[in-house]
DNA sequence: AAAGTGATCATG
DNA sequence: ATGATCACTTTG
């Protein structure tokens, strides 16, 4: 069991996302208990380059941490009710990020922030030093299925049809 | 099938 | 300043 260090961010969300399935997200409660789950469906934002991005149009307000190096989360307010949370990737200056969509006791993206108690507060909070959110690996590696991002139907078509969707079989 | 909810961004 | 738009969940 062992924490995920600086270079698994660096890669691209494209090649990240998937290989963070399997992998375990842990959190430290205020009361000290620690909740751990593994990652079996993710999403991965391509940045300038794809028009489902939130940095598609440049950088702003609410997007501006994923042009930080990854490793860092990028928590946002969805439909006025949900955080959803996002693992920045890549290199800074390249705007790529990772949804966790789903994790072993809560699928889809608004219940794994309410189930790992996940909110705006965390906004920036990096992965890599964090003693309240991080992530493990211990060597678990899922087949993988790939599927289409889910609620991007204001993307172009070719970004749309794009099979950035990744979730582990046999969970 | 459709509401519920509020930050965010583009427009004026 | 205002309004449309959301990387969704739950209920009926």
């Amino acid at each position: 069991m062992k924490r995920i260090n600086e270079n698994f961010f660096k890669l691209s969300a494209n090649e990240l996302a998937p290989k963070l399935l399997g992998k375990i997200l842990c959190r430290r409660f205020d009361d000290g208990s620690v909740r751990k789950a593994r990652i079996i469906e993710t999403e991965c934002y391509m940045g300038e380059i794809d028009s489902a991005s939130h940095a598609y149009k440049g950088k702003t307000e609410r997007n501006k941490i994923m042009f930080e190096r990854g490793g860092v989360a990028y928590v946002y307010l969805c439909y006025g009710i949900h955080f959803l949370f996002n693992i920045v990737s890549g290199e800074a200056g390249s705007p790529e990020g990772v949804l966790i969509r789903g994790v072993e006791g809560a699928v889809g993206p608004g219940n794994v922030t309410r189930y790992f108690g996940i909110d705006k507060t965390f906004y920036g909070e990096d992965l890599k030093i964090s003693n309240i959110l991080w992530i493990e690996d211990d060597g678990a590696q899922p087949q993988i299925n790939y599927k289409k991002r889910i609620g991007i139907n204001y993307a172009k078509e070719i970004d749309q049809n794009r099979l950035w969707r990744f979730i582990a079989k046999d969970i």
